[in-house]
DNA sequence: GTATTATTAGAGTATATACTCTAGGGAGTC
DNA sequence: GACTCCCTAGAGTATATACTCTAATAATAC
């Protein structure tokens, strides 16, 4: 593998791991065993790889969510789409964690990321207009859609900070795929009282699968 | 007013409008023109000033979160706890920002913050019940008022990111309480399936109140 | 007044971090 | 062999940052 992916999987990785504020690029030269030279040989700076990082990200949802024109949606569409977004998540879990730095240190990445938000958003209502198209979920009018799109958004991309940050226990058990995946429980919830009859019972089981082994409220506090 | 004090107010002031990780323990000693020295005469580090500043929060969202026992709850009383809960984020709005490193640094701050969370769940749980118990929104099964009630802290605790990464336009236009606000919009999308039909309308009127001025989803790309 | 304690100034330090610079190796081409 | 081009090593640097240390001053108690 050339270097400079060699660089951007490293980071990718450390950043993961660590979170990006705890990673500098000579902790990423030296865990490739390389000098820091070498790392500046193939990237002019820090902002530079967390770009080149994020357009694969940015790649990768866009793959994920894109929406056949010529047909309806169905359930199996609605899961496809929530464990592929989430499997992106969880790639590129560093990105959200420090994300208004980032944003702040870097125009470009501010104003692709604002499109990509964007992208996202009109995805999620479009897959709304392809459900109730598929009678899986009632239509609704575009104002309600478009509210409910955002609510969906700001619960997928705020699961993970509540996982790492209330769910936590003392251990430091490091997240996995399918603790980040109970988010689908969440999403379906926010999607319960518009499903159709007929699909009632089919989107409860799938929610069930992701349902969350968190205490109860009650037993929370 | 005491120097200590002084230190807490301004560290929070320039914390809000930078960002923790943009402002230094010298940053603040020179907004104050007071000695570095001074500074950690008062406060042995970062993270302790930080956690003084948690403790405030704290302390202002518990008090708005108090909840009656003695009565059910009104549209009234639904409308305050919201404008309260969105005061307090707004007041202390950089400690969601950089969350989790901040809770990587500090246990202390991370055992708080998630026993936090979990009395505004709970508290959130209960303003659900009492509303029910109000007329104002269907009662619903534990389970259900349980995981509406984490989807109302995720959108509510990720709103604030969401009007700054993607909402941001070119110009580094600063964001206002009144944006921030319309967060409530938000939070009663959610809510909007489960109201009685004669409180419908009223919730409507004032959710209508919080009505973003952004571009329609379909616009918006 | 004197002793004690609380507060402050300000220079200074150890460490980290992003990044630079120069020298050179290796592979291919002529 | 010599030239070129891509890549790499590794020492080095400027700056920032959290924090320390000492000495001095203000406040308070007796």
């Amino acid at each position: 593998m050339k270097t400079r992916d060699k660089i951007l999987l490293s980071s990718l990785e450390l950043f993961n791991e660590r979170g990006e504020r705890n990673v500098t690029t000579n902790h990423i030269a030296a865990h490739l065993a390389i000098s820091p030279g070498n790392l500046y040989y193939h990237f002019r700076n820090k902002s530079d790889i967390i770009y080149e990082i994020f357009l694969e990200y940015e790649k990768l949802v866009d793959y994920y969510l894109q929406i056949p024109d010529d047909r309806q949606l169905t359930v199996e569409d609605m899961t496809f789409y929530l464990e592929s977004v989430f499997d992106g998540l969880w790639s590129y879990r560093f990105f959200h964690r420090d994300l208004e730095f980032l944003l702040d240190s870097d125009e470009r990445l501010r104003r692709d990321y604002r499109d990509f938000t964007n992208r996202c958003l009109a995805a999620i209502d479009r897959i709304f207009e392809g459900l109730a198209a598929g009678g899986v979920i009632q239509p609704q009018p575009a104002e309600l859609r478009g509210a409910m799109s955002l609510n969906v958004w700001l619960v997928i991309t705020n699961w993970m900070a509540f996982l790492k940050t209330a769910h936590a226990t003392e251990l430091s058990t490091s997240l996995t795929l399918a603790e980040l995946k109970q988010g689908i429980y969440q999403v379906l919830t926010l999607e319960l009282p518009y499903l159709t009859p007929q699909y009632r019972d089919a989107v409860m089981a799938i929610r069930e699968r992701y349902r969350p082994e968190l205490p109860s409220v009650d037993e929370r506090s």
